[in-house]
DNA sequence: TGACAATACCTCGTGTATCTATGTATAATA
DNA sequence: TATTATACATAGATACACGAGGTATTGTCA
């Protein structure tokens, strides 16, 4: 039973595949690329997280050739893995009030 | 040598002492409190923190009699923990940032 | 008075998250 | 031809947070 805290990671990736299929190349370089490199997830973090997604039936793969001739294996936001991700849409952002919550009520901090 | 990504806890607590000195079971209820119980810090999470904070010298400890005659332990922010929560609030600011840009460059979230 | 809840501190074991390091292989480029 | 970038993957190490448990005092209420 997977019990995590915070999902970011899953969060991160998730709202990346809600826009298109990607690949895990293709997801670690968008995330460093669109949160200007405050993100710049390890791929041993990455794959990881992708089998387990996987494994819980919240995204699909399917292997497809690149322009290049490469072989790239690639990601599908699934319905179960849309609601996951409005789940954890809102528990992040839960969160972020939170943790904002607790600064402002700081006077110390601008 | 400790290496976080985030500092949630470190920060959470660090603010909090920020404001006046504390002891650790109100820093446990403030923080209920103050963030509407999004933040339910476990005892088992809380020490531990306050011990390693007290090592590294962010925060001075000291016991005094509480009112009701109860000895408690009271934590104070010195300055070098002072110097580490601005340095963990922008952290936690970039850290926003960088998953509301995520966020918004999807376009299926509300 | 006796039981129980709340206060107040603490540690240990465990699960989970993330990183580093490593391995494999192909395509592009210098 | 050597190196870099692309692309996938796993294993080991470490750190964070929690649950469970322990001790002890104070307040409450039947």
């Amino acid at each position: 039973m997977k019990k995590k805290t915070i999902d970011h990671t899953d969060l991160l990736v998730l709202t990346l595949l809600a826009g298109e299929d990607m690949y895990g190349y293709q997801i670690i370089t968008e995330l460093a690329r669109r949160s200007d490199h405050t993100f710049d997830m390890k791929e041993g973090t990455l794959y990881p997280v992708l089998h387990s997604l996987w494994q819980e039936g919240q995204v699909e793969a399917y292997e497809a050739e690149a322009p290049t001739g490469r072989k790239r294996k690639y990601y599908h936001l699934t319905k179960k893995g849309r609601e996951a991700l409005r789940v954890e849409t809102q528990a992040w952002r839960a969160y972020a009030r939170g943790v904002d919550a607790i600064l402002s009520s700081c006077p110390a901090l601008g």
